[in-house]
RNA sequence: GGUAAUAUGGCCAAGUGGUAAGGCAACGGUCUGCAAAACCGUGAUCGCCGGUUCGACUCCGGUUAUUACCUCCA
């Protein structure tokens, strides 16, 4: 049994799918205007390890993700490099693709463009006017926010105080063109000849931010889905618009879960493009050379809580992952010389510690315990591998749990490719001649030479092991 | 101003009524030819004040600090 924290009741759910086995999840995705930073990759690799746990738990999880690639940050963006909207969007639609891949995020099922469904999202605007939620006011289409009852109910909003705060946020051609303050637009028009637009009932126009992620759910989704996620600073106005068009034009509820990752934060202030105190994937990426760390500090803290991210606690991350590695490449050689026996208090360890894993990411994806899971695999592990007698099939299924456990928070290939040069190979067989013969000088000699060659070398119950450094 | 969230050992971080998981770091020890890896052991009364209770980190009230949202934002 699942339990979910619903931003819009603010409590634990215990969650159930609309249909058996089957899952329909949208998480909003970026506006492709720039590389993404850190803080974008964690709401992605928050996502991923939900995503992941359900499938582990068996679900088939449809998986739909945007990427918003027109609005004004990409017009101003294309203006000033003096290229193309698609241009600036195809640029880093592409780079996000590079950036996440190596953060081992899975790919969308499907991953749709705002461009790409314009004539739905002109259907869909063309419907709420239909009904009334919406109006057209000089080649704008804005939604009436009071005419839907309950607007701002999911970042718990008053009515009054919005309207007042807009009020004095907008300037007077703004507020001419709306009926109310608080409407918000979801069809702009069009107020120049160069920027792009496409053509509407309403004449040259764009669409609104919110609208998108509306239609797209509903087109590749349904009317009501199961889970719907992004930063929490989305939850307004973005879902709260997007509640709003959803349902004033189905008149279905249209999400049942909705989720809403913390930030990371750099010396406890929110990283973002806005405030200039962001770093990139893109450039983390070429400076730090093992992108699985990212992700493991990424993807262990528990996704409504927030990120300190610095140097101290990238490097954390990187030292809790190497102590999993260092426990799944130990067991590993352990294996070949293991015997055909099954320790079953073994077995059973491994089995309570799974069970364990799962308790902790059942309740609301409470990472952080899962984690405690692992690591009480990994003592066992290294205390498995003091043992004289290893059962072969019973480590087996340890390191396999291990690595499937660590998969879910997508972490993968704990144990690295190594390919020894021929004279690595003969190095490693002279030093075991050389300690057989207690010539320990020549030994400690070879080791020397073999880590200047990469190898670290060291000495185990079960004979020598090495690895690459 | 309004609405929320957070405050646990040097650091990261679990824990929602019965005397505080886990990881990192530190210190001591064991194993080892030496090392490495590992193992064992050692530390906090939970921002502050008050209340409820046999008993509170955990509930209630107040207070302080930090942060976020109130139409750029994952």
């Amino acid at each position: 049994m699942i339990r979910i924290y619903n931003t819009l009741t603010r409590q634990k759910e215990v969650f159930q799918s609309i249909t058996a086995g089957e899952i329909n999840m949208y998480v909003c995705g970026p506006t492709v205007y720039n590389y993404i930073h850190i803080g974008n990759a964690r709401s992605a690799v928050a996502f991923d390890v939900v995503r992941r746990y359900l499938e582990y738990k068996g679900y088939n999880v449809r998986y739909v993700s945007n990427f918003t690639d027109v609005d004004d940050k990409i017009i101003k963006r294309a203006q000033d490099e003096g290229v193309s909207e698609i241009e600036i969007a195809n640029k880093y639609a592409t780079a996000f693709n590079d950036d996440t891949l190596p953060l081992n995020i899975k790919p969308a099922t499907i991953r749709s463009r705002a461009t790409e469904v314009i004539p739905d999202i002109i259907t869909f605007v063309s419907d709420l006017i239909d009904k009334g939620y919406a109006y057209e006011s000089d080649g704008d289409v804005y939604f009436r926010a009071k005419k839907f009852e309950g607007y701002g109910i999911l970042a718990h909003q008053d009515l009054s105080e919005m309207e007042k705060n807009a009020a004095g946020r907008l300037d007077d051609v703004e507020l001419k063109r709306k009926e109310d303050p608080i409407d918000f637009a979801v069809w702009k028009a069009s107020r120049n000849t160069t920027e792009i637009s496409w053509q509407s009932p309403w004449g040259m126009g764009r669409p609104g931010w919110h609208i998108e992620c509306s239609v797209m759910a509903q087109k590749y989704l349904a009317d009501t889905i199961d889970i719907h996620g992004g930063g929490i600073d989305l939850a307004f106005p973005h879902h709260t618009n997007e509640i709003a068009q959803s349902e004033a034009r189905t008149g279905a509820k249209f999400v049942n879960y909705w989720m809403h990752n913390g930030f990371v934060n750099v010396n406890n202030i929110k990283m973002s493009k806005s405030l200039g105190n962001f770093t990139t994937i893109h450039d983390l990426l070429t400076i730090y050379p093992d992108p699985m760390a990212i992700r493991y500090l990424l993807a262990t803290t528990q996704y409504r809580h927030p990120i300190n991210y610095n140097d101290d606690t990238l490097k954390q991350a990187q030292v809790e992952l190497d102590r999993i590695r260092t426990a799944y490449r130990n067991l590993y050689f352990s294996l070949n010389s293991g015997k055909e026996f099954t320790d079953e208090k073994l077995e059973l360890q491994v089995k309570k510690y799974v069970q364990d894993f799962e308790i902790a990411m059942d309740d609301d994806f409470n990472t952080q315990n899962a984690l405690a899971a692992i690591f009480g695999l990994v003592s066992l592990a290294n205390d498995y591998v003091d043992h004289n007698d290893i059962a072969k099939k019973s480590a087996q299924k340890l390191a396999d749990k291990l690595a499937k456990l660590m998969s879910i928070f997508g972490v993968k290939e704990l144990l690295e490719e190594q390919v020894l040069t021929a004279q690595q190979t003969q190095l490693l067989s002279d030093r075991v001649e050389a300690r057989k013969n207690h010539d320990f000088e020549l030994a400690d000699h070879i080791r020397n030479e073999l880590n200047q060659l990469g190898i670290i070398v060291e000495d185990s119950p079960q004979g020598q092991r090495w690895h690459n450094k």
